[in-house]
DNA sequence: TATGAATGAGGCTTCATTCAT
DNA sequence: AATGAATGAAGCCTCATTCAT
């Protein structure tokens, strides 16, 4: 039933055996590559920003300190991907909560983008400073650019369904920027709550706390809380 | 009249003239102190906790970087210092609101500790990392401690009028450290607000947002805003 | 009429395809080896040879890192391998100007030896560079020494050329190496003056400025210039 | 006599003590300064600029590598500072002996600008090396720069003796700066040529030689030699 | 045979702290 | 007491070469 001559038949399965052998090492390489990020997120986890080496990264995947150089071009770049990579997640919860939001469910977007960082507080936190460092030391300002970019995206959605409910009167009158900032600033509050030394002492029910503290970052603003 | 001999009065004028000397000594050095202070923490706000060498305070200050070390035994205990002095004042700060409160001003402490702390959102940001990288390094653990037992020790007081109010049913009946924490949380973020990056392009009106983020910590819990 | 069965004579077939093949794959594998030279050549004057890696060669022919070294058992064979093809190309033009010059051309030598080596001042240089980098390192003595020994014929050659006109009392009685040896030092300086950024800003008439060098040589030591 | 009190003497006195114990520290500092760039050039010189590493030069000076970063603010400085002090001495030697032509000497500067750099071949072209690098890989460009223009005060002295010489008939009249460049690309062969491991088997009478090539330097462009 | 990921020695530089003067 | 030269551990990155596939 093959038109093909034999020889190109052989040809044509070790061209596939070839394929298949070079998507396995591309795989592979990617797996690597992911190796490198997670053993990098570990790490900084574990010790904090402040310390973590190339080499300690290289020694948790168990592969030489050049290696990693074969994937990421500096230790600054493998931490912005870890940044993107955070924000990339971040991000799509808020827009499937939007989408929510304009079908009725009004407070979603907020719990969306509450949950979503104070799920893993630790993480959330390690990537502030990790930006903030980059930033200061001006490494890589092209993709932190990049980054605020993806930021600016999603607050120009947020702003618009602010915007609309001023319009309708649910909302007190002010720069419809002010609801996203101040949520923000809010979620941000609580993030640092959880890791705050001071407080972990005294604070018996983390959980219930921030629930509180969501409720009034829920409510802000509302005319008849 | 005099009993004593030429060379003794000599000798007593000369001590005299030695304490005096030893006095001004004493004060120079206390002066120097807080010269090396300040110079710590202007290069700080100025550079970022990240860049600040000894050499450079030193070099402010105009004394040899050996200097530093008759005044402090480290670089981490003059970062420590200027972590207390800050504290401090915030600590006095409150406690005189607290006492307002006590006489019927009920919102004193909420607008002090977050005037407070706003008023120069750079400082205080400063002192949250400086804190935290001392804390990641585990450098001082006994001042750390200290310095959080500072902070428990307002909390207290503050818990205790949340408490009052809560019986009196102004306020929901929480945890009283809900409430504290959930205003520390709000501050907290809005000092970071202040600096983020991502909304240095949107806010146009810091004052008014920032306003507007007390507004919210100063009714939290209230039952009828 | 064939003596030989029907598998037999496939085979034969095959034999023959087969040896055809392998002819074309070492023509293939020299092929190959040419573009590596050729494109670590290229490579090296586009960058000098400070910063030549191996995967930059190995990137430009379009091949893998490890293929180079199937061909070449280190970086520094290839520079060899460069350095005696430019060598040969430089001996056999002197050989021919030796010929013209037995045939009554006395300057032909002195000419062709300049004017090859200025031709191309950049990757005259280079050789030069090369080599002595190599010595310094003593990576590949032999092969240096190899190098040395081509040279060293084509000065005998030299010599008793001007042994001659010595005789003949055409030029100055000195050892006659002096006459090569100087010679070379011209030439040297000439590809040198070509490169120096000192005079850059200078000459602007570089060819003129060559001309009058080449000139000075191709005099020296007659006794009536 | 004084018209000093007894304190103001001691005090003065005092002074006089301290300001010889921070001269006697000034002194031993530049002394440092001079052992670390002496130890360096004694490394280059013995092992070329290839493989001297600031570790080697530390510990030869039997320093911490640390303290060399006192005294010079990358190896790229401490090599610039040997090239300025070698291309000063140079640049001294060449005034002179311009001073001595301009009073009939007439060959003064050739002969002092050749025998300046051929008398220590090696050192000489270490420093030819050691500038192509710097320049290639466009460290210290600025410096770089200072360096030519302290070279084309020099090529500008010279210009004019050699326009004059023309002007009275005694040179070839071609553009002045040839005669420069010329004598340049001669010297510069000539220590090229001391170097040169292909000559090293043949050249026995070096001495010789250079003077040979010397004299042709001296004779440049001369209407009559 | 061809590949290119992996290696790891080795280079430069920074900076808190020490110590002789 | 004051100084600042000296220290050296520690960090990041490069690249020729090897080797499993």
């Amino acid at each position: 039933m093959s038109q093909l001559g034999l020889s190109e038949r052989l040809k044509s399965r070790e061209d596939r055996a070839g394929m298949e052998k070079a998507r396995h090492k591309v795989e592979k390489f990617k797996q690597r590559e992911n190796d490198i990020l997670n053993a990098a997120l570990a790490l900084l986890i574990e010790q904090g920003e402040e310390s973590v080496t190339v080499e300690q990264i290289a020694s948790k995947v168990d592969i030489g300190k050049g290696t990693i150089y074969k994937h990421f071009t500096s230790k600054t770049e493998i931490y912005m991907r870890l940044l993107f990579d955070y924000e990339e997640s971040l991000a799509s919860k808020l827009k499937d909560a939007i989408e929510l939001a304009s079908k009725g469910d009004i407070k979603a977007p907020a719990r969306a983008y509450f949950e979503s960082r104070i799920a893993n507080p630790v993480k959330d936190r390690l990537f502030q400073r990790l930006e903030e460092k980059i930033i200061a030391l001006n490494q890589a300002p092209e993709l932190i650019d990049e980054l605020h970019q993806m930021r600016n995206a999603i607050q120009t959605s947020l702003n618009k369904m602010f915007e609309h409910r001023i319009g309708e009167g649910k909302l007190k009158d002010v720069p419809p920027y002010y609801y996203y900032a101040a949520y923000w600033a809010l979620t941000q509050g609580a993030v640092e709550l959880y890791h705050s030394k001071s407080f972990s002492g005294v604070v018996q029910d983390m959980d219930g706390l921030l629930e509180f503290v969501m409720d009034i970052g829920v409510h802000i603003g509302n005319k008849q809380s």
